[in-house]
DNA sequence: GCTGTGATGTCCGAAAACCGCTGACCTTTG
DNA sequence: CAAAGGTCAGCGGTTTTCGGACATCACAGC
């Protein structure tokens, strides 16, 4: 059995999802989490990080993580690993690093979407192709502001994001 | 990964598996082991109370089982476990037995084929309304040889068997 | 008796339908 | 001309649907 614990953010409570040694999950919805135990104390470092990312005073998670996709999802998700903090990448830029046609871009998209460490995993570093915030499973408001907090947002595109 | 063993019977060898703390498949089929790690010393108990079994020195099994399947499938085979030693009954009256209506003895039967625990759940003990061996998974004749173990088989029935 | 046949429930695998955190193109609009 | 909005192609994943296979049994016909 899986455990879990919430912590506080400034962006609204986060879930937090382990198998008791590593991190399977993070999600701005807390809903969801039947037939987990309610373990905080396993957390402690991972929240701590959290708290430290939210400040501004951390760029990177160091953390033990577990996740499980297909092999297009792992390649997927391993090229958002190397996102570097405050920085924004296009769908397409990434299908052209995992060596995906063109005409693969969307797959690439449902792949992002599909990435079960919201924040830890960046997945909020992938905009669109003219730089629109397109989606978010955290929703777009979030995506915003945590591109925000990392300086990753040009001024002239705070109106497209609207 | 589970682990595995083979072992010896007078019907020919039984490939065991297990999860390291329950037996998980029994079966004469000793192909479709890859991926799992041969790990015989966890098997020394039962082994033991196979030899006794087959030494007519023991009438029931007394180990951890732990096994899958659909809601169906779990309920007739509980049924199973409760068929004594040395008798049989068919697949009308265990149908009967889990509450199933007439028309749905055919699926009694498919529930009873797909038991992953030959011997130490009787399977076997089961036959047709007239009294036929209808199916096995080890083969009919492993099916007869095991119920003249347990005394089961009318000197009459012989004939049917085949 | 022996054989053939039909009425059914469950399960599995294959196939198909459907949905997405896209992007390029085209049309419309001001 | 620029910007906004609609359309569409193409692919991976997930869910749904569908068809067939059965460790049956009763009955009819021979």
């Amino acid at each position: 059995m899986d455990i879990h614990s919430i912590i506080e953010s400034p962006l609204g409570p986060i879930l937090l999802i382990g198998d008791g040694s590593a991190l399977t999950r993070v999600s701005f919805d807390v809903s969801g989490r039947a037939g987990l135990r309610w373990e905080p104390t396993a957390f402690e470092e991972v929240e701590r990080q959290f708290a430290e990312y939210f400040a501004g005073e951390r760029v990177a998670f160091d953390l033990p993580l577990a996740t499980r996709g297909t092999p297009f999802q792992e390649q997927v998700w391993a090229a958002l690993d190397e996102l570097p903090y405050g920085t924004t990448t296009t769908y397409g830029a990434l299908a052209a690093r995992v060596g995906a046609p063109r005409d693969r871009i969307r797959a690439v998209g449902a792949a992002v979407g599909a990435n079960p460490l919201l924040v830890v995993r960046p997945c909020h570093r992938v905009v669109g192709a003219d730089g629109s915030l397109t989606g978010y499973a955290g929703g777009l408001e979030r995506k915003h502001e945590l591109l925000t907090l990392e300086g990753a947002l040009q001024p002239q595109l705070w109106s497209v994001g609207g």
